[in-house]
Parts: structure tokens; sequence; C-alpha cells
DNA sequence: GTAAATTTCGGGAACGTACCCGTTTTTAGG
DNA sequence: CCTAAAAACGGGTACGTTCCCGAAATTTAC
């Protein structure tokens, strides 16, 4: 169905005003060797008829095609398989554009990310998506490209300090925030609650701990914040780390795992029967864990829409490649409080894990 | 930047072939007149070769325009706006697919809605985003559109029965859901908890009731529902109803109430100096929820994301016009849990409320 | 005043695809 | 084996835009 008047192109301004295809365009395009008063008559005219440009005609002329790179870790596995799968299916709903996309990713934050964008050539790509392990280490790389025109964007987490176009990920603070009045709602009497974190010069996790301590603080001023635990990312040591603070504070109320590898946190509850009787709050949502929402052993996670993130995060860098709207310095993304109650609409997604390849792909769209 | 190999063009295959553009665009296309043999040689070469078919240049030669309509109403107010918006956004974000989107507002659901959508005349629409009323005297004019070949998109609300393609809104019964779990989570003693709603006989509202009722039975075995309250969505009888609720139950110990229209609750609920007592529940957010939220007199509301929904909507929607994907039955959305501390991250984009222009317009792509 | 330099403008090709129309090849029928 | 009909295929144009190149108009220089 093609009702529906096509509104005036380049050729009807030019036959309005008895002159050239050419000059049209050249006013259009502020382009020299046009008369300033042809100029602005053309762009009356334009107005007057309601001048729309035919993208699907300029885009076959100029064959522009953008180029665009996605660099992800792999672990944590149930964290950037959605991830990535939300830049695909935002890469895959794109019309009209003509794009290659490259994928590539990496075993673990930290583990060869800066390598691999160290090797990107000036001007090789049109956007950047990625992930920085360390931000600091990374900052000269991102400014090297950003100035060279490539427009880096973060995703999940963020290098404030570079040059870096925008970063798109969940709000840390709020998520620490949101732990602590949780856990201060669910705990009715005065008692300690402890918060398990990963690594806090991680600017994530630091900013989960100061919306925590301050929330807490704040909204359930009767529990008390014993020490910070940091696993640092490994299971041995959460365990062994766990074990500590269970033993020298078996009275604890509450906990908040603020990273998603809270499994060993998990284990040493399970062991020392405490599931069910401590609030426990995790991070993000994995197999796992589904059946300890749905036997109410903990009572909620912080969904990071690993999904949303990309997709947004992919949804950005093309508009702004395509129209150059420039985005904000960064977008914070709500998390998801996934209770059980609400489990099923999020449990389908996380469920089905997608392999993530690291092969190097090109699409058109 | 245009860097980047392009994939082979149908001209690419034809020479191939050793054979012209036009029998390669007719296996393409599976047209009559190309030797079954020929047809299959080229489809071969064309897997080989990479071919992706240049969208800009099919889109200008066959000039086609979607034509699309958003009927909406615009009570209340601050739910259909920033559901127009998401529309508005996502529409905003194409390139390349030339289109006119005609947005209409009616004052209210059920107000107009009905005649609005009958005034279409089969074939005039490639698709329609609405929300119907009444969902049983909406099928008629549904189903003749549906079957003309307009593409029917229910947002917000749903007419399950009829031959809309789709619809998008949140998940009710999980709604329901929610708020059980969250009165169950924060009353620690037993006690009764009341639902006020607004129309039992829309099914959102039933869902929401069926949800609450399972999973407090579930999930806060000791709290006891009381009988549901119909507001009827009037102030009035919202007022006299709750003002008759608090009078025989006055030791509720919470109360959900699943309609946006929650304010004649709350101001009851303030007379009486109830409000931080008992905790309370509500749906959607606007301006005069947020010091609410805030001081901490309603625990939480349950926020229906009508810009996500607008924007899924139209996204959906034109995927389906455009790569004649269908899409689910039905999206169900998962509502954002908004408390104190995650207020913050919504309460700007209710804060700054756009106004609804019932103008018609008309925009390219 | 004329020639040269400069500005202003128009003609026309090309981007990759779809499709009309005319030409060639194959098949059917006697 | 010839003819006619049908099937298979190729040439060429158009979609709306961009942009090169050359022509025309205008300004500048002497």
């Amino acid at each position: 169905m093609d009702r529906g008047k096509k509104p005036a192109g380049i050729k009807d301004v030019a036959r309005a005003l008895g002159i050239s295809i050419a000059t049209v365009d050249r006013a259009f395009h502020d382009r020299a060797g046009v008369n300033p008063k042809t100029r602005a008559r053309v762009l009356a005219m334009a107005q007057k008829l309601n001048y729309r440009p035919n993208l699907a005609a300029r885009n076959l002329k100029l064959n522009r095609r953008l180029s665009i790179a996605v660099y992800l870790p792999e672990q944590i596995h149930s964290f950037f398989t959605p991830l990535l799968e939300g830049v695909r299916s935002a890469a895959d709903s794109v019309f009209g554009v003509e794009m290659d996309v490259e994928y590539r990713t990496y075993p673990r934050m930290g583990e060869g990310d800066l390598a691999l964008l160290e090797s990107i050539p000036d001007g090789r790509f049109d956007g950047v998506i990625f992930t920085p392990g360390d931000p600091a280490k990374s900052e000269p790389v991102i400014n090297r490209l950003s100035r060279s025109g490539t427009a880096m964007v973060c995703v999940a987490s963020d290098a404030p300090h570079s040059e870096r176009m925008t970063a798109v990920s969940v709000d840390a603070y709020v998520s620490g925030a949101l732990a602590a009045e949780l856990l201060g709602h669910t705990i009715p009497r005065s008692g300690s609650v402890a918060m398990i974190t990963g690594e806090l010069h991680v600017l994530d996790h630091a900013e989960k701990l100061r919306g925590f301590a301050a929330n807490l603080a704040l909204l359930a001023p009767h529990l008390s914040l014993l020490p910070v635990v940091e696993s640092h990312e490994s299971p041995q040591e959460a365990l062994r780390q766990t074990r500590n603070l269970l033993k020298r504070h078996p009275e604890i109320a509450g906990i908040y795992v603020s990273t998603a590898n809270s499994l060993p946190v998990l284990r040493v509850l399970e062991e020392q029967q405490l599931l069910g009787k401590v609030q426990v709050l995790c991070t993000d949502l994995f197999p796992e864990l589904i059946p300890l929402l749905e036997g109410g052993r903990i009572l909620a996670t912080l969904y990071q829409r690993p999904f949303a993130q990309g997709k947004t995060a992919f949804e950005i860098l093309l508009r702004y490649l395509v129209e150059r709207i420039r985005p904000e310095r960064a977008t914070r993304l709500a998390p998801h409080t996934v209770f059980r109650s609400n489990l099923p609409l999020f449990a389908d997604r996380v469920r089905s894990k997608a392999r993530v390849t690291s092969a190097l792909e090109a699409r058109g769209a």
C-alpha cells in the first residue's frame, strides 16, 4: 500500500523555481558556487513545498557504509551473551543503512581487551562498542581513537575520564541504594548486614558500595554495615572470605552480593543452612539462580539488563553515526529488581543460553 | 569513512554467471520466466558471493511509503504522554524507510476510540497502533481492518479475542503478583490487606487481581485479602469506598492500588494519618507521587513503563511492515518496581510533562 | 572597451534495483 | 521439418540524489 502523497523532492523545488537540480543541491548543502540570493530562494521554496530528502536515494548515491566494531569479553557468560544479543538485535533491525559490524570477543575483562583496542588503526571504524577493563590503562587508546573520529561507546563499564563519546550501563549507585532499601524493608529487627563485592577499584563496585552504605544509613538505620568483603572475582577467595565472615558474625541478618559471581557465597550459605534465614540479595541473573529465587531462598536479584544495555548502546551509536546526534555523556539504565513473582518474565531469556562465537562477522543492513 | 568491501550486488552475480541482471532479478524474486536450472545456479552463486540486496536501491526503486496511524487517548495524561513519546522516539530513529505517521488522540479511553477506528477505510493504513477501550466492542473493527491487510497493534491494553496482530503491554498478572510479594515481605506480622482497583471487567485489572490473590495466598500466607474495592476510575467513588474500607477495617496493614488513579485513596490515607503506617503500593508514576515516595509515605509503585511500551510497539510494527517478521501474539513487559532509592532514575522523565497535541502530523524518514 | 578571471549555473552520468518490452531460444503440434 | 506458441532471457529505463565538468553569466583587470 502506498497511499499518502509523497513529499516534495529536490526536482520539485527546482522546477518550482525554474532552476536546475544541481543548483538546488548546492544550495541545500551549503556548497560554494551558488548566489546567496538564489540560495535563499531555494531554501524558502523548500520550506514552502515541505521538501524531504529521499534518504534511500541519498544513501544509494553516497553509498556510504558504516563500519562498526563490537569488542566484548566472553566472561561473565551469563551477562555478555545477552548483551551481545542486544547489540545484534539492534543491528538486525536497521534498514536502509549499509554497514559492516565486526564482532570480536576475548576471554575475560582485562585479558586482551587493551591489545584488541590498540590494534585498531585510526579511522578503521566509524564506531566501537566495548567494555573497558581497566579504565585508566584504556584511556590513551580511547582518546587516540576518539580524536581520529571514531565514536567510542563504553558498555557495561565505563572509562569516565577518557574522551569516549558515551557510556551505557546500569546505575551502580542506585543498585547499591536499592539493595540497602530492600534489606531495610525485609529485615524488621535491628541487625547487621554485609556486602560482598568484586574489586573496589572497579568503578562500578565502588559506586554500589557508596549507594549501599549511604542508603543503609538513611533508610535502614536499624541495620549496621559490616566491613566490606572483596572477593576479587575469585571463587576460592569468595568461599574463604564468606566462611570467615559467617564465623565472625553468625548473627548476620542480610547479605548483598554486588557481583554476578555470587555462587560461591550461596554455596557457603547453603552448607551452613542459612539460605532462607538470611536475607540475600544478588546481582544479575543466570540459570543457577532461578531455582533459588523460585524457592524463596534468596530475596531478589538486581538484574543489570544486559540485553537492554547492548541494544541501547547500538541504537545510540547508530543514531550518532547517521544523524550526528550526540548522546548524553552517559546513559544509566535502571536495574530490574527480580523477585520470585516477576522472575518468569526474565527467566526465559536467561535459560536459553546462546553461545558466544568468536567469529569475525559482517552483515549488511 | 567507507572502508569495508561492499558485498556482492545483483550485477556481480549476473556477471559471475554470464547472464543478465534481469534474469538474476527474476530468480531472486521467484518470478515466472526463468529456467529452474538457471534459478538454482543463480541462488547458488548468490550464496557463494554473499549477495546482499542494497536496500537503499530497492527502496528507491520501489518507492514504497508506509502509512501508519497512532490513535491514543489523552487520559491518563501521565501515562499516554510518555507512551506517545516512545512511539515518536522509535519513529524518529528510522532511516531509509519512507513513511507517514498520523497521530490522533481522543479524550479518554472509551470516548471516541471506536468511532476513530471505524472511520478508517480498508487499506488506508499499513499499520495502526491503538488502545482498545472496550475490547469486545472493538473486535468487529479490528477484525475488518486486520483482514483487509492492516497490521493492528494494541498497546497498553489488549483485545485478545480479536484478530489484532499483536499487543504490547505490561504483564498485569505479574504486577499483581509482585504487589502481593512485596506486601508479604514488608509486613512482618499477620494482618489484612486490600486491593483497590478500577474496573474488574477491564482485563488488565482482573489479571492484576488474579496475580495478587494467588500470590498473596502462596507467598504471604500471614496476610488475608479483604474484598476487592472497585473505584470505577471515579475520584468520588474512590474517596467514598476508601473511607468505607478504612472504617470497617481500621487494622488494615497494606493497600495495593492497581490503577493509576490512586490520588483519592492517598488523600484519604493522608487525612486519617495512615500514610507511613499502612504499607501502600501504587501503580504508575506521576508528579504527585514523587514526594510521597521520597518521603517514604508509600512503599513503592509499579511503573508500567509507558515510554518503553510505545517504543516497543512501534518497533515491532515496523519490523513486520518492512521485513514481514510476524511478532509473538503478545509482548508482555516487566513492570519496574520504583522505590524511593531508584526513583531518581524515573522521576526525570515524569516531571517533564510534554503536552499531547491532537494535531495531524506526517514525517518522512 | 576587451580579455581574463571568477562566479554562477545546467547537463548528465552514476549509485543498485525493479520491471517493462522486445528478442531469442525452446517446446509443441501437425 | 516447418510453424506457432510458449518459455527464457537481455537491453534499457527509471527511482531521487550527488557531483563532475563544461557552458554561460558576471565581475575584475588592464
